[in-house]
DNA sequence: TCTGGGGTCCTAGGACCC
DNA sequence: TCTGGGGTCCTAGGACCC
């Protein structure tokens, strides 16, 4: 059996825990730059809020019924769920961490056990341990227990927790469960799935596998084995080093000028560095990416990119911001109004086991000890005490008019060093 | 006027190899 | 004039996820 623990409007809930008024009324959290609605109260969802509703076109709603909302506060949420996950590894033996607001229990080799009150409980404990309320499903697979979870959050009765694993149980839930609402069927296969006549989960666990493979390739059969009841979505508590690592954002207004660009541009390469230091890794390419505002339909639009190998893998701030400058150089068109930006590290790899260069050995010595001492700084002093000269000392340029205060952490200090 | 950010996996096709 | 048959690795783009 495997158990998915998770929590319910998770960004919200956050925002509640010290804000207990807000209990029983409608809350909204909002995506970075104020732009669209990414967490949603229950009260919210039934005023008919959606995920991702702008929030100007959201903006009736809000005032008509006294909506509470929050400009998103990540490094809170990021708190709360280092807390969550505390319980979930003191609760299972093992865990997969999946997303900020859900992980994955596996509870094979358990012998007989009340699965049904394993959920209940562990959902009243991160509650009181936490004060995040969290829905618990218990299925023979991870794409059951998504669904055993969901229906947590229909259901008060379940009291957080739901054991699924009588096969005609299984069924009459599946025979009602929208396709759509399948994890793993996304918006481009539902359509047409719908189109074909298959409506439920039920309906696309009958179909042939021969059929599914063929339309949908080998992750539509995965998904179709494990409504079956076929584990086929492996379980690993994989550690949280990442593939990838991409740090953009939108602006609160264009950006024409290079030199504000190339500012903006430096602190998403000097964050990629650092994430690239905390978890032990180097790159081996970057990518620089700018666009211009794709909803102004009928204008001319740009999105320039370039992807630049590196020959030595780093995780120098330095090396980051040096070789990003020099490609924002190429993509950038004067008289373009610039509305996002961005860096993506990949060909990531441990930073132990790298081969150094023979002419670049004592380079990479003294970037690899200035780093650290940088590092170390920013622990103590906090995250804006030492940047790069080109990051410029002006803040992203975004909008968040609503964010609650740094309960459990804190603001990041104005610089006191540059470099 | 205002429209998020950050990931994973799979697949097809090209470069390159013997 | 005739011009093989396999591999592997890498990358970009698509689909999906929260």
């Amino acid at each position: 059996m495997f158990a998915l623990a998770d929590c319910n409007n998770f960004f919200v809930s956050c925002e509640r825990v010290f804000r207990p008024d807000l209990e029983g009324r409608p809350v909204v959290v909002l995506s970075h730059n104020d732009g669209c609605a990414i967490a949603r109260s229950n009260e919210a969802k039934a005023l008919g809020i959606k995920m991702g509703d702008p929030l100007f076109k959201i903006r009736d709603v809000v005032e008509r019924h006294d909506v509470t909302v929050f400009s998103t506060n990540m490094s809170l949420y990021a708190d709360f769920s280092r807390r969550v996950r505390a319980v979930l590894r003191d609760s299972a033996p093992c865990i997969e961490v999946y997303s900020i607001d859900e992980a994955f229990l596996d509870l094979r080799g358990v012998d007989n056990p009340d699965f049904d009150g394993f959920a209940k409980a562990l959902s009243k404990r991160c509650r009181r341990l936490t004060g995040i309320p969290m829905s618990v499903g218990v299925a023979p697979t991870k794409t059951l227990a998504k669904i055993a979870a969901e229906l947590c959050k229909s259901y008060p009765k379940l009291a957080g927790g739901c054991f699924m694993y009588r096969p005609q149980d299984i069924e009459k839930v599946l025979r009602r469960w929208p396709i759509e609402d399948v994890w793993g069927i996304g918006r481009r296969s539902a359509p047409r799935l719908k189109a074909m006549g298959i409506k439920s989960a039920y309906d696309f666990r009958s179909l042939k596998e021969d059929y599914v493979r063929r339309m949908m390739g080998i992750t539509g059969v995965r998904t179709w084995q494990e409504l079956h009841g076929i584990p086929a979505i492996g379980f690993e508590a994989k550690s949280d080093a990442k593939q990838s690592i991409c740090n953009s954002r939108s602006f609160s207004t264009e950006i024409y000028d290079f030199g504000e660009l190339m500012e903006q541009v430096a602190k998403f390469a000097s964050m990629t560095a650092e994430k690239l230091r905390s978890q032990g890794s180097v790159c081996s390419s970057l990518t620089v990416f700018a666009a211009t505002n794709r909803f102004h339909e009928g204008e001319v639009q740009q999105y320039g990119h370039i992807c630049v190998p590196l020959s030595e893998p780093t995780d120098s701030t330095i090396d980051i911001v040096r070789i990003v400058r020099e490609a924002l150089r190429e993509i950038y068109v004067r008289g373009t109004g610039y509305k996002k930006a961005g860096v993506i590290a990949s060909g990531i790899m441990p930073r132990e086991g790298i081969a150094v260069s023979m002419f670049d050995g004592e380079h990479q010595d003294r970037h690899r000890r200035l780093m650290s001492a940088i590092d170390d700084i920013r622990r103590r002093a906090g995250d804006g005490s030492v940047i790069v000269a080109s990051e410029g000392l002006a803040e992203v340029k975004a909008n968040s008019a609503h964010r609650s205060p740094a309960y459990t952490t804190r603001w990041s200090d104005l610089p006191i060093v540059s470099l």
